[in-house]
DNA sequence: ATAGGGTTAG
């Protein structure tokens, strides 16, 4: 019996004595002749019961299993007799015996999360080889516990165990290390998970395309497309080929960042190697050309997929629900909802919160109502998308009474709302919601934050950062940048610089992978901060400042975007200075980036300020042939200017047209 | 590996 090694290895340091032995032995025979229920009241166990003899009881093989296990439960559950280590090692040795891995997975879990128990994995991996001289043991040992510590997030020192392996020459499967790719991918851990990867590379693990593609995945999300591109490369010079999970991830890198064509380039070139797309690859491209709002493409598209012989599944049925609920065709995406239930493919959070957002912009309460209670006797619980979804309708709407039905169904509250506004309100329904436990996440924070900054509450928005942080919700480059803009608005740079030395102290980060792959690698600002900042220093006639900032993003591979080139055009125009801001519309538009009305705005009132009506005008057109829809400001700022400088028949001639614009 | 809502700047 290999536990009695383990008795022995130990009784070097504790000295067994006969009441020990006696003890032990009295207990396992109360609990071999009935449960462990009599002998929670024995005096048995409130006299002397030691680690010793714990661990004779434990490994007395009379004892059966069963009894063992109990006998543990009820230590864990009993402070003055908590089991130490060596209980711990004695109760998996047993149950390795009987290759019960699941029961010692939960018996490492229990050490894992015990400060008490925690060691190092050398100690244990010697504690147990006192029992057994089972290589597979300890081999198994350590890849189990290498799991527990990846599953719990304790990545050093699952690191640790790792270190441990590769010294001791103890083989490592792949499973286990995709274990430990997988739950850094899942914590956007990415660099980690990617030196990690490289680390098995280098050991002697044999990996497959299975691991390759976890890495490829996660970067992907991240918009890393060159860099998962890269990797898979290195990949196949080692002879591993990648697999259609890679493929689909890469697609979906491109769909991302907005690439649609990209996407396309890679499913053909995917297919030209041989391997088969399937309906995720569909998938991932329609919902790419849904995130350009190409709708109309997408259902094509999922047409075509149909057509080829695939079948609808829950996600491309949601996609098609959602293509034409975006369109409006909320009867259509209604037929599709029936026919899939019909089907027998069941309707998730997805599929509701889809349905319900397509009936909110329609307007239509009692649609998005009867939905709310489907689902809800449907076994589909609500989750945060869809009361986000009710939420935002209430704010909108300013439907104070449906929102305290909403309310209600959420959990109960207390407080009665007796304002109308729209800031108490969604300040009220978000207390209420925290109420009724019901957790909020950054974005709608963020919101609330806003509406308190422009209400000009900071006290309230500062308030709400202070929540956030205590329901330990992360507190993004968009919170900072709603203060960053109150502060700035205000004229108080002073604590503008203070709030940047925070978010350096708290390692805030843009979560973003929107702008541009830096900042998608985790930048602390983005380009909305630049702008927040720029215009600051514009309207302060801070200018120098401002083209210094301008000059510092490219170096920081922050992108302008449209409204950095506008504050800065604008800013050129109000100096006088044409010949800049004409210069910087070139580039702009080099970039790809179409002036709006905004820019058209500032251009158009910086030539009337020089008198150049025919310029003015020029420019006036040409946004119009453009698309660009005139505005009243717009209208206004043409009307005046030509009217100033003596050319009232033109501007009646523009109002007129003003007017039959609407 | 794919799907849904909402935030900041001119």
């Amino acid at each position: 019996m290999s536990t009695q090694k383990l008795i022995r290895a130990f009784s070097r340091t504790h000295i067994p004595s006969n009441q020990h032995q006696e003890t032990a032995s009295n207990i396992v025979q109360a609990l071999s002749y009935s449960s462990i229920e009599p002998l929670k009241h024995s005096p048995l166990i409130r006299s002397t019961l030691n680690s010793y003899v714990v661990q004779l009881v434990l490994s007395n093989p009379r004892l059966s299993l069963r009894s063992c296990l109990q006998f543990f439960n009820f230590l864990r559950e009993n402070p003055a007799h908590k089991p130490d280590l060596a209980a711990h090692l004695t109760l998996i040795c047993r149950l390795y015996d009987v290759r019960k891995f699941t029961d010692i997975q939960f018996v490492l879990n229990c050490i894992a999360n015990d400060v008490n128990l925690r060691t190092p994995v050398s100690n244990i991996v010697s504690f147990v080889e006192h029992c057994t001289v089972d290589p597979i043991f300890v081999q198994k040992l350590c890849d189990m516990l290498f799991r527990v510590y990846a599953d719990n997030g304790m990545f050093k020192e699952a690191t640790g165990v790792f270190d441990y392996m590769e010294k001791s020459e103890i083989e490592i499967h792949e499973r286990c290390c995709m274990v430990l790719l997988l739950a850094l991918r899942s914590c956007d851990k990415m660099d980690t998970c990617f030196s990690f990867f490289q680390r098995i590379v280098g050991a002697k693990v044999e990996i497959t395309a299975k691991s390759v593609a976890i890495v490829v995945s996660g970067l992907c999300v991240r918009g890393e497309v060159e860099r998962a591109k890269g990797l898979m490369e290195v990949m196949v010079t080692k002879g591993i080929e990648p697999d259609v999970l890679a493929y689909n991830s890469l697609i979906n890198g491109y769909c991302i960042r907005g690439m649609l064509e990209e996407a396309i380039k890679m499913k053909a070139i995917m297919e030209h190697k041989g391997f088969v797309p399937n309906v995720v690859t569909y998938s991932t491209i329609a919902s790419g050309m849904c995130k350009l709002k190409r709708y109309e493409e997408a259902k094509k598209w999922l047409f075509a997929m149909i057509k080829r012989g695939f079948t609808h599944n829950l996600v491309t049925f949601n996609i098609l629900i959602n293509i034409y609920s975006k369109m409006g065709n909320l009867n259509e995406a209604h037929r599709l909802f029936e026919e899939m239930k019909e089907g027998g493919v069941r309707p998730d959070n997805v599929t509701y919160s889809t349905l319900i957002d397509g009936y909110s912009k329609k307007g239509d309460l009692q649609e998005m109502m009867w939905l709310f209670e489907e689902m809800e006797k449907g076994g589909v619980s609500p989750n945060m998308f869809v009361y986000n979804i009710l939420i935002n309708w209430c704010c909108e709407t300013e439907n104070l009474e449906e929102a305290e039905r909403i309310f209600e169904k959420m959990k109960k509250g207390g407080v009665r709302p007796d304002t109308n506004a729209k800031l108490e309100e969604a300040g009220l329904l978000l207390g209420k919601l925290e109420k009724g436990g019901v957790r909020l996440d950054t974005f709608t924070y963020n919101t609330l934050i806003d509406a308190y900054c422009k209400e000009e509450k900071l006290e309230q928005s500062y308030k709400l950062r202070g929540c956030m942080e205590a329901r330990g919700l992360r507190v993004d480059t968009v919170t900072y940048n709603i203060l960053i803009d109150a502060f700035c608005k205000k004229g108080y740079f002073k604590e503008v610089e203070r709030l940047f030395e925070e978010m350096e102290k708290d390692d805030v980060r843009a979560n973003e992978v929107t702008y541009t792959i830096m900042e998608a690698r985790g930048l602390r600002v983005n380009t909305v901060t630049y702008n927040i900042l720029i215009d600051a220093f514009c309207n302060k006639g801070y200018f120098k400042e401002a083209e210094r900032l301008f000059e510092e993003m490219e170096k920081n591979d922050v992108r302008a975007n449209k409204v950095t080139y506008t504050i800065m055009i604008d800013m050129y125009c109000n100096r006088g200075n044409l010949t800049k801001a004409h210069k910087l519309r070139v580039v702009m538009e080099a970039m790809g980036i179409i002036p709006d009305l905004y820019t058209y705005a500032s251009l158009i009132n910086g030539e009337f300020s020089f008198g150049k009506l025919d310029v003015a005008l020029k420019l006036f057109s040409e946004m119009k042939q453009r698309g660009v829809i005139p505005d009243l400001f717009i209208y206004t700022i043409i009307i005046l200017g030509l009217s100033k400088h003596g050319r009232p028949d033109g501007a009646l001639r523009l109002y007129d047209e003003m007017i039959e614009a609407g």
